[in-house]
RNA sequence: GGGGGUUUAGCUCAGCUGGUUCAGAGCAUCUGCCUUACAAGCAGAGGGUCGGCGGUUCGAACCCGUCAACCCCCA
């Protein structure tokens, strides 16, 4: 028999891969076993492999098939996110290219486009994490918007609209002007970026004098309708009950006092236009304010401003501050730091603006699912995140849940006038509860108009360990009830209020059950420098390329040789290095046994007997440590204990101890044993 | 501005309720070896005021205070 010295990986893993999905090994369906349960999370439809899935994946399977080792029945689901907002922007994109602008666009025709799209690049993240050897129960493949997930998600909000738990109204939103949507808080990004400090002064009605106000936006002034100072601030206390003229646009506006104002920022005085700022939405509320929106959906000035109409944000704030000079109303212009919050799917400035839009009130349906983290319910590994995950729980807003885009879940609201509305899962049903709202029975199906927006992306997910099982359609169905409360769950930090804390909300709203017990939190992939890796720094390596190079199995256990939960990896090419020296190590390991002849004429020496027990021992204790390890989640010591295991231990003293001569036979004895702790090793 | 976290070898990190596994592991480095499983290997070696300062204690990487640097989240 003749093997080769170095161990080839790339055929090894694609024969075992086959047989094990021939064989059907992943697959699992209820039986009277315990059940090991992880779901998959979702990645980007449209996306490609990148080092934190390889990462992610890696640890989950791990998990997955030392369940199914230890006899479990383990069910480990993959499938993908719609991803609304990246999805919706890339086909804009590709169909840009072509020359098609969306707003020529019926919402069919769009959608049918988005699908297309959809099914050419669909599979490609699913194969990948094959290549990568993922043990998926791959005949379980969800998408979050085929038909049993979107109707479940319609059901849901239907279930919370009539349990008043969704309600619409106008409030203060980030607005992308560029995707032309609404995103929710935790898809801005707040950067310090240079810009500018415009010292604007203001006529006061019926006197001589100027008041000077600092804003770093000239061309909201357009839609001011206050100036505001602190009412402990003496410099403007006789200003009381005075009104002052808005720049541009000559508007008269009162003048007048809220405590938010910092005396120290600025000139201590404050501009109120509370259409386009958050805190003087506030302010606005607390006075009793007009409010004026001076912008389009695009971004560009609205007619609504009294000039500038049509002119894009960032023009209109030159012509602001060159108009503001010509009326002598430009005091000075400071340079400034300040924090800009940009959309993270697009990278545009949000612009916060009033707008109409569905919420969910968060505040007594995450009641339970704080509960739940800080009662051991659940737990976080690393625990550190318990702080993080309180501090947030205890702070909730309302979620935004509505996003102007279409492709989605569309908001199943029926409107039969301009304000009235009613929600249902179909339009006959809607066609119903609108008559009888109405008291109209003429009412025909062409009266009603469905609300153009679809929900937030997370809308859907935070169900997914749900509708996984279809358990909001049939909650009595086995599956649900066998696999439900999955395990663990596997995910960034960075989604831990995106997604971890809104599943376990929804899993004790739908179940009246966790929806895991275990949250493993990795780090992120970053590289030399520590900057994260991404496709636009450009400063991350091919996933698949490197399963060429080193084997998936080797990535994979140089990745999660140093990557202990929470903490950042930093990647390098002596990593999957690393782990491919031990392929080897293994791989060479086995060659040296099966060379061997067996002579059954010969006895055990007694090196060989006292190695053999030495080597059983050793191997007790590290499974005992091992199993320690993974009770804590600490998968990287747990890895290395394995390595070391191998590599010192067996190949350096055991298998020199017990080697016989040069093209000597060995005894059974030994030879059996031998090939019993390998066994155990491999495992 | 508020909160959380981190700081131990060149790098990534362990180190539990203070005391014989307390100064550790892997990688990297250096030296010597192409020795019949493996040079993707073997044998050996070097390397740290445990961020600074102060305190508690018989005793501190570990507890307390303080300062500093870095990171993350929220406004």
């Amino acid at each position: 028999m003749d093997i080769p010295s170095k161990y080839e990986p790339g055929k090894a893993e694609s024969r075992w891969y086959s047989y094990w999905m021939e064989q059907k090994f992943f697959h699992s369906t209820p039986d009277e076993r315990e059940p090991y349960t992880i779901v998959i999370p979702p990645p980007n439809v449209t996306g490609v492999l990148h080092m934190g899935h390889m990462l992610n994946n890696t640890i989950q399977d791990v998990l997955v098939r030392r369940a199914r080792m230890q006899g479990k029945n383990a069910c480990w689901v993959p499938g993908t996110d719609h991803a609304s907002i990246a999805t919706e922007a890339k086909v804009v994109a590709k169909l840009k290219e072509e020359g098609i602008e969306k707003r020529n666009l019926t919402r069919d025709e769009f959608l049918e486009h988005a699908w297309k799209w959809t099914h050419k690049h669909g599979g490609i993240i699913l194969e990948q994490l094959k290549r990568l050897g993922a043990s998926c129960d791959w005949d379980r493949t969800l998408f979050t918007m085929d038909e049993k997930r979107y109707d479940s998600v319609i059901k849901v909000f239907v279930d919370l609209y009539n349990k008043g738990m969704i309600y619409r109204g106008v409030r203060m939103v980030n607005w992308d002007p560029q995707a032309m949507t609404a995103v929710s808080d935790e898809e801005v990004n707040y950067t310090d970026e240079k810009s500018k400090l415009y010292y604007v002064r203001y006529r006061i009605v019926g006197e001589d004098g100027y008041i000077t106000v600092a804003t770093t936006r000239p061309e909201t002034i357009l839609g001011d309708t206050a100036v505001c100072a602190n009412p402990e601030d003496e410099r403007y206390t006789h200003l009381k009950g005075k009104k002052v003229i808005v720049p541009m646009v000559d508007r008269e506006v009162p003048f007048i006092f809220d405590s938010y104002v910092d005396k120290e920022f600025g000139t201590g005085c404050l501009k109120i236009t509370p259409a386009h700022d958050i805190n003087d939405y506030e302010i606005g509320i607390r006075h009793k304010l007009p409010s004026v929106d001076v912008f389009n959906d695009d971004g560009t000035i609205s007619e609504r401003a009294g000039m500038f109409a049509g002119v894009d944000r960032f023009v209109a704030r030159d012509l602001a501050e060159k108009e503001l000079k010509a009326r002598g109303n430009l005091v000075k212009v400071e340079s400034y730091n300040n924090k800009i919050g940009r959309s993270e799917r697009t990278n545009a400035v949000i612009e916060p603006r009033l707008s109409l839009q569905w919420f969910l009130k968060m505040k007594d349906i995450s009641k339970p699912a704080l509960d739940a983290v800080m009662d051991g319910e659940i737990h976080l590994h690393p625990s550190k995140f318990k702080n993080l995950y309180r501090h947030w729980m205890e702070n909730v807003h309302d979620w935004c849940i509505s996003r102007q885009l279409w492709w989605g879940h569309r908001i199943p609201a029926w409107y039969y006038d301009n304000t009235e509305f009613v929600v249902a899962e179909t339009e006959a049903e809607a066609l119903e509860l609108a008559r009888k709202k109405s008291g109209n029975n003429s009412l025909k199906p062409g009266d009603l108009r469905q609300d153009e927006d679809v929900l937030d992306t997370w809308f859907s997910s935070w169900l997914w360990p749900i509708t996984s099982f279809d358990g909001i359609n049939d909650p009595k169905n086995r599956d649900y009830n066998y696999y439900y409360p999955t395990n663990d769950l596997i995910t960034a930090p960075e989604i831990l209020f995106f997604w971890v804390a809104r599943m376990i909300i929804a899993g004790y709203e739908y179940k009246g059950e966790k929806p895991f017990s275990n949250v493993y939190l990795t780090g992120l992939v970053r590289d030399q420098q520590r900057r994260k890796m991404s496709k636009s720094l450009g400063n991350s390596p091919e996933p698949i390329e490197l399963i060429e190079k080193y084997g998936a199995d080797g990535v994979r256990v140089g990745m999660l040789l140093c990557s202990p939960a929470g903490n950042d990896l930093l990647y390098e090419d002596s990593l999957p290095e690393q782990g491919r020296n031990f392929a080897n190590k293994i791989w060479n390991a086995f060659r040296l046994v099966m060379h061997w002849q067996v002579d059954d004429g010969i006895s055990q020496p007694e090196s060989s007997k006292a190695a053999v027990k030495w080597m059983n021992e050793a191997l007790k204790k590290d499974i005992h440590d091992i199993e320690l390890n993974f009770k804590k989640f600490r998968i990287s010591e747990a890895l290395m204990i394995v390595y070391k295991l191998f590599w010192d231990e067996f190949s350096g003293w055991y298998l020199e101890i017990i080697k016989p001569e040069y093209q000597k036979p060995i005894d059974r004895k030994t030879y059996g044993a031998t090939i019993e702790i390998f066994e155990n090793l491999v495992k």
